[in-house]
DNA sequence: GCAAAAGTGTTCAATGTACACCCATGC
DNA sequence: GCATGGGTGTACATTGAACACTTTTGC
């Protein structure tokens, strides 16, 4: 069954691969972390990390384990995205790829270069300037920044991308950032003071030339006892 | 690597399956659509239909196909729901299924058993009294009635599972019964009437005993204007 | 004292929720 | 005339949105 030129042999099985788009805000930009493809197809180009799973994992250790090869984090926001399957996505191969996504503190984050074979650079870049991507994988960071902005409105995901201590001003960029909108000053502190996740630590900012701001930490016993509520 | 005394070879493939979850509204009750497997595992049993993917075929394409199959129904509401790939779901191998689920209408539906070597019955079964079921699948229901009520308190979904003129309080009782929760009637039609999208016909049910009721159809010019908005 | 960011309340609009009675029909 | 489901409005609470000035600090 030709498509474009292109003939499937009907009988040849799929592969299949985990891919995981990881974000974090570093220098008040939302990053994704891409890696340098050192193989055809696109040789040289950039692309979200990603593998073939086992047969022995499921899909969301793989995930984890894909994660854990180019960050060493553990203990995250790692989400399903989507399956992509578009039979031309592949250069002259049918590969279906799940996407994933993860929110992740830049603090915590140890990039590694892993495989010198597959991988020739790690590196964070910034998701509003992005070079061009290998196979669909604008069209997949595209898709994990809009469920990001949706997750957000229901549940603050953003503690993941945040220092453990973090001010309300920082809390509050960090959501510009990821709805790409202004936000209220009063009007944010308002609704996140009354959701009962954050606690008021009595340390402040030592800063130049202004005032002090206040440091906070998100609850995780409260944010754990509202985990089905908000993520349900 | 062994897992529960089974011992996968790392080299082989995996398979790539989609499954649907066909629901609708039967008899005041939501129903989904099952089939009877012929062959091992679980001969016998009922399952979600579904299939391989063609190598030349996309998911969804798959997903419509498998849909058509089955129901001979087209142009209905189809979305991605979540891939399934736990290494144990399918006995004996390595299965992982991209799960979609649809919603029709159905005075529609036209149930067809197509492969007799596959399958023996199609039926439709109350979400409320399913029978034992094959692989993963009731795990796949659950999961698509969870996404549907999250759906429907964002849109209109429910047009989808109704026949083309339908009365306030059948449209009602289907949002009652994907929520699970009764609603105020009041509240229900001020809500229903201010969105604008519902067409008020000059018809009335003709019913034995009891006032007739007003019918309304789903006004799709201004749903299809709202898509951008109800599906983002 | 001034620059720079932190911190703080009130008003108004919109939306959601609770709630009870009359109406039209077939028998 | 009565049983059955159809149809209707108001009052209150909650939530979200708009909006401007004072405070603290380092220099």
């Amino acid at each position: 069954m030709p498509i474009n030129n292109i003939n499937f042999k009907e009988t040849k099985t799929h592969e299949v691969t985990v891919d995981v788009v990881i974000m974090t805000i570093v220098k008040d930009e939302l990053q994704v972390l891409l890696v340098k493809r050192v193989n055809e197809p696109f040789k040289g180009r950039w692309a979200i990390p990603g593998g073939f799973i086992r047969l022995s994992e499921n899909l969301d250790d793989a995930a984890l384990r894909i994660l854990k090869e180019k960050t060493s984090v553990q203990n995250i926001y790692l989400e399903q995205l989507y399956t992509f399957g578009d039979p031309l996505r592949y250069p002259n191969s049918r590969v279906i790829t799940c996407a994933y996504y993860a929110l992740i503190r830049a603090e915590d984050i140890n990039i590694q270069v892993t495989n010198k074979e597959e991988v020739s650079e790690v590196q964070w870049h910034s998701v509003s300037k992005l070079p061009p991507l290998a196979f669909d994988h604008k069209e997949i960071i595209e898709y994990s920044l809009k469920r990001t902005r949706e997750r957000l409105e229901l549940c603050p995901v953003a503690f993941q991308l945040l220092p453990k201590k973090f001010t309300l001003t920082e809390l509050q960029k960090s959501y510009e950032l990821i709805l790409k909108t202004e936000l209220d000053k009063r009007n944010f502190r308002k609704k996140m003071l009354s959701q009962n996740i954050l606690r008021e630590l009595n340390e402040y900012t030592k800063t130049n030339s202004k005032r002090p701001a206040q440091l906070y930490s998100f609850d995780t016993i409260t944010l754990d006892s509202k985990r089905g509520h908000f993520f349900s």
